[in-house]
DNA sequence: CGCCTTATTGCAATGCGTTGCAAGAGTATC
DNA sequence: GATACTCTTGCAACGCATTGCAATAAGGCG
């Protein structure tokens, strides 16, 4: 494995970044970093990254991949089809479900990669609000 | 809304398949209906399909889009990143998880599009039994 | 310190999917 | 059946991500 300055700047891009980042997002910012980023480069950097459980990928909601630095505890995602916003499901809810699913089907989730679609609770309320008041 | 030749193909291909199937796919099943097939349309015809409610799509582990006539019940898939291999969710199983997100967190799971990868019952089993024999 | 091996990079080409736009073809109306 | 309206199509260009391949440079070794 050898340490080069390109690995160095996509680390560091994706250090600072809160929370996820796209691909082309993060080619955008190394390349805010140094222009002479290559896009080849960004996303062979970071599968050897993930290899390394140095950083994770799950997908948004519209099926692209989402790069996170990896976090202390593993965590799925909820994502609002209605408002876009996303959130991490806490460690219990996240149990609970892997363990269910774990003793019906023998099935082991893989939290980090689990993304929920659906509508949040404030939108569930507001969407309701609107369809009654036709 | 006009009913023409290219979304025939496109349903007859789509309706012709059994389980999911992607996109492209969907075009090279096309193109062998009608050479004169263009991705295009195809891609436009499945988003006005689901418009309708006729198809649906989720998200394979890789987060390609997979597309399916819409079954009489939403259900989920489950996706092996051991051995490829995916299943449907049972109902009770699906219920279950819509029912515990809805009580805890008032999030309205969308069963149709809810898509789960983590390691199947029998290649956790051998990937014990592998792990032992070392 | 310089050389050698080979991991890594950059480029160019590819594949999948999307979009803007002008040309074409459904459908309704008369 | 002809006409007009406008929804759809096909094309070309684009964006994101991946891959093969030759050139480059990292890091170990003498």
């Amino acid at each position: 494995m050898r340490w080069t300055p390109q690995r160095r700047i996509v680390l560091e891009a994706i250090k600072s970044t809160d929370g996820h980042i796209t691909g082309s997002e993060l080619v955008d910012r190394c390349r805010s970093l140094d222009p002479a980023t290559t896009p080849s480069t960004v996303y062979r950097t970071l599968r050897v990254l993930e290899d390394l459980g140095v950083v994770q990928h799950a997908h948004g909601r519209d099926g692209r991949e989402e790069f996170q630095i990896r976090p202390a505890e593993a965590h799925g995602h909820l994502h609002c089809s209605s408002c876009g916003q996303s959130w991490e499901i806490s460690p219990d809810d996240a149990a609970r479900t892997v363990h269910a699913f774990r003793e019906n089907l023998g099935f082991e989730i893989d939290l980090s990669h689990l993304s929920i679609g659906g509508t949040c609770a404030s939108c569930t309320k507001s969407n309701h609000r609107r369809s009654s008041e036709r």
